[in-house]
Formats: C-alpha cells, structure tokens, sequence
DNA sequence: AAACCGGGGCC
DNA sequence: GGCCCAGGTTT
C-alpha cells in the first residue's frame, strides 16, 4: 500500500540513555536525522518548553491532576489563570474535598464542561478516602479515580510520578500521524493500533520516557498544529513522511462534523449554569426562565442539569413555583 | 461506535 | 461561520 514510512520506532535506537544532559546542548540544528525522532524531539523541547505553572518544580501531583482535567477540552490559555486561583485557594485533595460545591462550580467559572469540576472535587473526596490524601502513582489507582481516562492517568503518571507511560494525546496523535503514517491528522477515533504504535515509541526508562511524553506534546501545541504548522521550525521536518508526500490534505475531512453549539441544549445548559453561578441566593422559576425562551428545550437542560448534580431543586410551598441554586 | 457534554478565539 | 482545543462517560 505505502511506502516504508519515513520515521519508524526502529530507527530510534534508545543509543545512551543517560546521556544527553550535560554537555552540548545541540548548539544549532536540532533537526539531524541521524539521530532518532525521540532525541530529536527531547533536544527541541529542552529550548523551547513553556514556562507553565504545572511543570514548575514545585508541583504537586495533585497540582498536574488539576491541571490535566482542567486541560481536557480547554486551551492552556485559558486555563493558565484558573488553575493558579484554583491552586491557591484548594492546595490538597483534602481542601478542594471539603470545600462547599457551590463554590467548587463558582471557580470553575467558564472553563466548560462543568462536570469535569464536580468528577474533580469527587476525585479528591476519594484521594482522601481511599489513598490517604496522595495522588496515587499506579494506572489502575488513577484510572479508577471519577473523571480520570486514559490519558490523563498516563499523564499523572509521567508528569507527576515521571514514570514510563504511553501519553496519547491529540497532540501527540497528530504528531505521529504526520511524522510517521504521513497523514495530514490522525483518524477520528484513536485505534488500538494507534496506542501500540505509539507505546512502541516510548522509551524503555521512566525518565527518558516522561522527557517524552512532555517534548511530543509540546511540539503537537507550538509547532506541529493542527491548523497552520510551523514545518520550518520542526525537528522532524526532514524525515517526516507528510511534508515527503508534499503535505497533503486530510483523509477524513468529509467524516469530521464538528458538533453544533447554537441552539443546543449544551448552550442552554451553559446559560442556566452562568445564571446559577453569578446568583448569591436561589432562583425562582420565572427567573431561570429568562435563561432561554423555547420552554421544552428549557426544561431539558434544565433536568439534565439536576440528574448530572450541577443544580439543585427547592420548593418551600407546594403553591410556590420552585427554585433552583448550585449544589452544596 | 456514536452521542453527549462548554466556551472562546482564530482564520 | 467553521474549526480546534493536554477527553471522559454513557448508551
């Protein structure tokens, strides 16, 4: 079907693992295809890594698990901000564990998605219960945590713990499809095949396998995007199989369909959070009701809401029309 | 496998 | 206005 690919595992020959940190720190061209397509990456990451509070060496693996769930569907901009509120206000599990949820859903603010902010203060409850208050550092501990999946187990687990784990993200997905399969953007739905190519990338210790994880997602974010990539700033640039194939378009453009927003109940449930939120007391009824007009839609998101936990029902009087207010 | 779940910024 | 973003859970 195709050609050899132009970058294979097999060309990455680990060579010295604990060689690298001392001495010439590839004073001009990081892109040597001799050498493999870790070392390469690792070698741009060393110059070009951002300054991001979650990587600072004071963290805690609890600050990277914040950050992880924070990062799942939002853009570090944006959450750059918020997880420094965040952190300073709930430190530890046992913080973010007791505070009321109410606030918890206040802080999480506009990052979207707000049940990834009640699964996080439940993933803390349970640190603190089962795990004694540590994030705990095995994949099936993690993976058992509320709001905890693949990926960002294996993300604690190498950016936390430093420890070897295969860190599959959209990033990385994208990275490898080009540099390896020479396609313009992964598939839509990662494969298992997709998972064993990239766990056969990985190297064999923990820390050059955590340098890694680290230096290919960060090449997927700065250089490697997925609208306009900067292909002349690339370490693999030239042994990457897509810019050889003249860099052509995406496979799987006629199946992506990206998801609707106005109109749907997702935008109506947003509304109904952000009154909610900037709301000190409960609020009546009639005044949800000013959150969106078209009553059935209304009343669904407003149901979805109460089944997921993200608001709560009072009703004083059964004569009353009843009230609504964030949990906790 | 597909649907559902926010919100903002950039082209 | 389409597209993308350090995904997870449910059906």
């Amino acid at each position: 079907m195709h050609a050899a690919p132009a970058l294979s595992p097999t060309s990455d020959a680990p060579g010295a693992p604990g060689s690298s940190p001392d001495g010439t720190a590839a004073g001009t061209a990081a892109d040597v295809p001799e050498r493999g397509v870790v070392d390469r990456v690792v070698s741009w990451y060393d110059e070009h890594a951002r300054d991001l509070p979650w990587r600072a060496p004071d963290r805690t693996p609890w600050g990277v698990l914040v950050s992880e769930v924070m990062l799942q569907q939002t853009p570090v901009v944006r959450v750059e901000p918020a997880w420094r509120a965040w952190m300073g206000r709930w430190p530890t599990p046992a913080d973010l564990a007791a505070a009321p949820t109410a606030d918890v859903l206040r802080a999480w603010d506009r990052l979207g998605y707000p049940r990834r902010a009640l699964r996080l203060q439940q993933c803390a409850q349970v640190v603190v219960d089962r795990h004694g208050g540590q994030v705990p550092d095995d994949e099936a501990a993690l993976l058992a945590l509320p709001g905890i999946g693949s990926y960002t187990a294996a993300a604690v687990r190498s950016f936390a713990f430093g420890r070897r784990a295969v860190v599959l993200d959209t990033n990385v997905r994208r990275v490898l499809a080009r540099a390896v399969d020479g396609h313009a953007l992964p598939a839509p739905a990662q494969t298992r095949a997709e998972v064993e190519r990239a766990a056969a990338l990985v190297p064999d210790d923990d820390a050059s396998a955590a340098r890694w994880a680290q230096a290919s997602m960060e090449l997927g974010a700065l250089v490697c995007t997925a609208r306009a990539p900067r292909c002349d700033e690339c370490p693999l640039v030239s042994s990457c199989a897509w810019v050889a194939a003249g860099r052509p378009a995406d496979l799987h453009a006629h199946r992506r369909r990206t998801q609707a927003w106005a109109g749907t109940d997702r935008q109506v449930r947003g509304r109904i959070m952000a009154l909610l939120r900037e709301s000190p007391v409960h609020v009546p009824e009639p005044v949800l009701d000013e959150a969106w007009s078209a009553t059935p839609q209304r009343a669904r998101a407003l149901a979805g809401l109460l089944a997921d936990g993200l608001v709560v029902e009072h009703q004083p009087h059964p004569d009353e029309p009843p009230s609504y207010a964030l949990p906790g």
